[in-house]
DNA sequence: TGTAGGGTCTCTAGGGACTAGAGGTTCAAG
DNA sequence: CTTGAACCTCTAGTCCCTAGAGACCCTACA
């Protein structure tokens, strides 16, 4: 039986985060001590380290949530967690095409500024100020 | 003289956002008609311009303020408008990798898994669950 | 057995950057 | 002059935590 500051160690999620999952259903309240802290057993620390590495891929608590249910049910069709990942997939994938628009955007206007003017004649002062200068969409 | 909306519909920026700024201090409060309704003039105008353009580009309110703070002062160096446009540059430069190592750690749950099997022996949730699985860090 | 100190408890509030809604007022077109 | 869209303020909600206050518990050591 594991305490909060344990089961913390173990799966690199902070104590109030754990708590905070608890409060929103994610994890199972766990048993409590008498002194009423709490107690975590090894199932509860698997599931731990599962909502963490979703967390750490992006998914949201809500994506999270449906995936338990799927593992709470093991005979159910496994549709659901493979749309919730290519969803994710997705959504990874515009962020990625969108970040490196702004990543070109951003390269640009800082080259041609060395920071060595003034604010008035500041190439990325003007920039922001004008989308005209942008080369590419955003 | 624009009204709160024709500005929005200028500038693309939300009517509530546009009040937001304003309360945050990013947007300095604007002229009232007798009626106590905001009016914008062009200088405005062309500041939310420059306020969305940045947001677009990922900069944060904060950053926003420090830049538009030297646009006041044509007179300084840019040195610092530099630093953040650079800083900017690295974050999403990093958020990027990262991604990247996000989207080729989904793209395989995905691909092993065709949604056809059952919970029980479902790839995307087995992967989930146990760090080991997976061919990158993150 | 007493005590020190670190860990834990609940509760509330804050953060960033908005967004939504309620309930009331003003403006411009017809 | 009336209608109805646009505007006003204020509060609360979103997401995913994070921080703090004030009180209680647990364990190791003397």
């Amino acid at each position: 039986m594991l305490s909060i500051g344990t089961l913390s160690k173990r799966t690199g999620v902070k104590v109030p985060t754990i708590r905070y999952y608890e409060q929103v259903g994610l994890l199972a309240a766990p048993e409590r001590t008498d002194g009423n802290q709490r107690r975590y057993g090894p199932a509860q620390l698997e599931r731990l380290g599962f909502i963490r590495h979703a967390r750490d891929l992006g998914f949201s608590i809500e994506a999270i949530s449906a995936l338990i249910d799927l593992q709470d049910h093991p005979d159910r069709s496994c549709v659901t967690a493979n749309a919730i990942a290519r969803t994710q997939l997705s959504d990874v994938r515009e962020k990625i095409a969108r970040l490196q628009r702004l990543e070109t955007e951003l390269a640009r206007i800082t080259t041609r500024c060395e920071g060595q003017g003034v604010a008035q004649n500041c190439y990325v002062l003007a920039s922001l100020a004008d989308h005209g200068f942008c080369e590419t969409e955003h």
